[in-house]
DNA sequence: TTTTTTCTAAGGGTTTTCCATGAGAAGAAA
DNA sequence: TTTCTTCTCATGGAAAACCCTTAGAAAAAA
């Protein structure tokens, strides 16, 4: 093959530093990898793909310093068509790993990935394809967890569903935004009917169980 | 120093084979390390174990097969009583931590260690000391979490508590177990008391946070 | 066997929530 | 501009929750 003759210009960022050794060490028994420079920050990583060209970044998520391992990802193959990003975490929640996807990535691989993963990894997303580990692939394609879905709530909903959570009764919301009490009763009713709930207690839990309670509506 | 003379024989349980590589490269660079072995699970480096004497073993927390790694430490710590376990994870939740130090570890690393800390990891558990990385002596020793101590429930309660946050009202939860109507308003009061909260749906916020809300009180 | 806790139940009143529907005004989207 | 969505407010009645105290019986603990 051709492109064996080159050899492929990597860079990591990481910031476990025994698992960039590791990197390091893996990726010089493959023969046409070539380890440009090894980063800890996102930050760092983007400093330096814009004096040199890199056919390949490894790009752990959890990132010390302001971006995450997601915005770099987003950065990078924003403003550096040609470079793969293949995303090396431990994380395995399908949240995370579609947005790495979302955002860019040519792969999702896990830490736990073989010698020959990487190899594969390497090769497969230099030829266009996208990679992923076997866990990954599953938990992206598994039959979706039967839909938890979530009612879209107005801001107003979201922000009295909030003061329902503390604890205050309909007059104390209304007086607290400045609006008729009958209002608060209204959306209070639309609550009830959206979440298909029998009253605020389960309402609440509901919300709770969808993650729909954290600060919302606090500030307006 | 004597104990520079001899070299500190090391075994590592990792399953991620990439940190183990990392892990070799840099216990070589340092000059009294050395390793005997790797193992990917808990039993092999038990097993191993029997046959030679190791006189550190860092060791992982989630590792593939029956036994985590507490456990692992625990029957490592009792079968080889001079042989040093530290730890080496990603873990931060106190209760592991604790779990890992009750159950004879000499020292607790997080993965991001440098190889500085290695070293001093392994000179000061061979002197008999106990190590940890900053970041986890600060998670153990912070001011405890306020404890966010949970009211002590009676069956009874527990069980009108959860069908309260299953939305039954009051005289469906009286003809459910069978008992009149006052008797669960009396219960739902005292629940209120204890908790201290105005209404019933920061009452079930409030178990939730404090996980009594799991299967409570179905059985009785 | 006392003492304590828990479960049971009641009275009687106040407050709050829930139901269901209608409707005007303002802003955003088509 | 027209349509749609959201926010607003109202009515009026039914149901449920909350308040607080008292109290007997049974079970558990001391």
């Amino acid at each position: 093959m051709l492109q064996n003759r080159k050899s492929y210009n990597i860079v990591l960022v990481e910031d476990h530093s025994i698992f960039i050794e590791g990197l390091l060490s893996v990726l010089k028994k493959i023969e046409n990898a070539k380890v440009l420079g090894a980063f800890v920050s996102g930050e760092e990583a983007l400093a330096f793909l814009q004096t040199q060209n890199a056919d390949i970044v490894f790009l752990d998520i959890s990132l010390p310093g302001g971006k995450s391992g997601i915005e770099i990802c987003n950065e990078i193959s924003r403003l550096h068509r040609k470079t793969k990003v293949i995303a090396l975490s431990n994380h395995t929640e399908r949240e995370t790993i579609s947005e790495m996807l979302n955002n860019g990535a040519s792969g999702y691989l896990l830490k736990n990935a073989s010698v020959n993963d990487l190899e594969n990894a390497i090769e497969q997303v230099m030829q266009g394809q996208c990679v992923m580990s076997e866990e990954i692939r599953n938990i992206l394609f598994s039959p979706q967890a039967p839909a938890p879905r979530a009612p879209r709530l107005t801001a107003r909903e979201k922000e009295i569903l909030y003061w329902i959570g503390e604890g205050l009764t309909t007059t104390a919301i209304a007086n607290k935004l400045f609006i008729s009490v009958q209002t608060v009763e209204s959306h209070r009713y639309n609550l009830l009917q959206k979440f298909d709930v029998p009253n605020a207690v389960v309402l609440v839990k509901k919300a709770i169980e969808l993650g729909m309670m954290k600060e919302v509506g606090k500030g307006r």
